[in-house]
DNA sequence: TTGTATGCGTTATCAT
DNA sequence: ATGATAACGCATACAA
């Protein structure tokens, strides 16, 4: 295995001009040159664990995320991966389940491996960054926000809580609930208070019962749209992310032997006709029905843009590293316009 | 922040004292119990670059995937995640595209950060492992089997092929296409094996020209199936993986107006009941349908148990550092008996 | 600009 | 069993 004095004494310089060459400095071009061609005769390549010894920093970023299996956060690892690959830097995939103790570790693994930096969708409102960041490796809080002096982006999401029921008054639905995620979350905390607000402005009740709070995966969309059924009337139902609505829709279609009647029982055109088991239920998503075989009109969606979002926190992550001293920033990420095309 | 040195002059020992402390060797017990307050005092945690470098290999493995944003694959990192924690290790996953040279340059990454190891789902029949086994890192293949003297755990995929077919025959089903992946991987070719297979075996014609070789991916499966039923007559067909069974459903929603009819066109009980405009046509799904809303009894689905494919692979990794000279062994992964309730 | 020599933090070797 | 010290491979301060 060839190691850099291989190359120093291949070449005929000393491993230091061996280094600077591989690292952009200033160098005689003949030597470099000769380092090059030394370097791919030698098939060299540095030892990464040396160089981050070194440098007190890897190139490496790790990307902690409350769930791989959310096809939601996985598009925003693709995002994060396009421009980070392209900086030269790799992407590690930390998986916490929302668990604070699982986060932390991570967190600490992320410090103690002197990762560069540590973008994260935490799942608290309080993640331990302290240690991180004075030792100055970049931070990057994404997708939920936190009330901490930190580079941030996420979506507006009291403004897609609001669109989202808005959507429903729209079709006619009166008597709109909600299921949303863990109040430990921004994204379900704020989602849900522009339910609430949208359902004010309309002068529609807003019944704290009629709110859920589940876990952001299926079996939490799943289970509360059964209590729900159970507790409350409602005819429509808010789902704040993408796999609560999947839970909701598959509860729907245990009860009622179909996905999604209309509000008023007659079906749209292009949607499905089945009959009609049950009480007519609209449901309204935050995000995309993942891998979905058929297009269903009569859901409505508020598709969102997880890759861009991960670009835009790697571009951040990148932008703190190019400048460590400049001010912290907060971006709120734009979404695809309500009429635009949707992707699936 | 604490070094191992702060612990050692804390504690009144030397360095080689605290580091064998911290790595089980023999100690007086005295002189451990010092280490250890010292230890938790100071906050001390070891310096896994340094430690790394100074082992020649570090305590993360890679899992390089073709897909991370396959739910199938996600499945299989959970599995790996369970047992590679619970040994100490990190996972860090890596997404190929199914691109051979995104997949060496992950394969270097690993080898130049010194990783313990790799698990990987290769996306060639010859990926480049000579460095890394070389260098007597752990290397398991999975899901996809390579020729070569390395341990692997796959599926029998010609087993599975056989099956997913049968099933459609079973159901009267007399014309059966295929659509399967690309031909670099095992997993495409075996699944068509079998389907090529068990259309001989039930005297039914098996043409080439209804075998289609698509990616793996939901737009391999929609454009496939278009492809097929401008080209020829087929009254069934077999979708080798999870998202090419939803790309040939969407693709057939779009034809018909319908997810998937009964092979004679009358609805089947609890299926969907909406008026067939085209051809009936089968589905058989090697694979599950990932996030899906509605129970569709109407497409054959063949579920797998990718997290139980992950753990299997990183046991035999574990057992590959237990023992680096044990022969290379190749497990053939069990899959759910056909009659096993649905998980989703 | 280039080379020499030191240090990053840990583990392993070699004495004791 | 324990301590002093060299070494892992690289990058950089300093000297030239």
């Amino acid at each position: 295995m060839a190691r850099i004095v291989d190359v120093a004494s291949h070449a005929g310089v000393s491993t230091a001009t061996v280094s600077r060459v591989l690292n952009g400095k200033d160098v005689n071009p003949e030597l470099a040159a000769r380092v090059r061609t030394s370097v791919e005769l030698l098939g060299y390549v540095p030892d990464r664990t040396a160089r981050s010894l070194r440098r007190r920093a890897s190139d490496v970023v790790a990307l902690v995320l409350p769930d791989v299996e959310n096809p939601f956060f996985t598009a925003v690892a693709r995002g994060v991966e396009d421009v980070a690959q392209e900086a030269g830097y790799s992407v590690v995939l930390c998986n916490t389940d929302d668990d604070p103790a699982k986060e932390s570790r991570y967190l600490s693994v992320a410090e103690h491996e002197n990762m560069a930096g540590v973008l994260i969708a935490p799942a608290t409102h309080t993640p331990t960054l302290e240690a991180l960041r004075t030792r100055g490796r970049g931070v990057v809080v994404l997708d939920r926000h936190i009330d901490d002096d930190v580079d941030q982006v996420a979506f507006d999401n009291e403004a897609l809580g609001r669109r989202a029921t808005s959507m429903l008054i729209d079709q006619g639905f009166r008597r709109i609930a909600c299921v949303t995620g863990p109040r430990s979350t921004s994204t379900a905390v704020e989602r849900a208070d522009g339910w609430r607000h949208a359902l004010a402005e309309a002068g529609l009740p807003a019944e704290e019962d009629q709110l859920v709070h589940a876990n952001f995966r299926v079996d939490g969309g799943y289970d509360a749209l059964g209590d729900l059924l159970d507790r409350v009337e409602c005819d429509a139902v808010v789902a704040t992310n993408n796999l609560v609505g999947v839970g909701v829709l598959r509860a729907l279609a245990d009860r009622h032997g179909v996905p999604v009647p209309a509000p008023d029982g007659v079906p749209r055109p292009g949607g499905s006709a089945a009959p009609i088991t049950g009480p007519a239920l609209g449901v309204g998503i935050i995000g995309d029905l993942p891998f979905a075989t058929s297009r269903t009109t009569d859901i409505h969606l508020l598709p969102l843009n997880p890759r861009d979002l991960g670009t835009a926190a790697a571009h951040l992550l990148l932008e703190r590293f190019a400048d460590p001293q400049r001010p912290a920033r907060a971006v709120v990420q734009d979404v695809p316009a309500p009429d635009a095309p949707l992707s699936r």
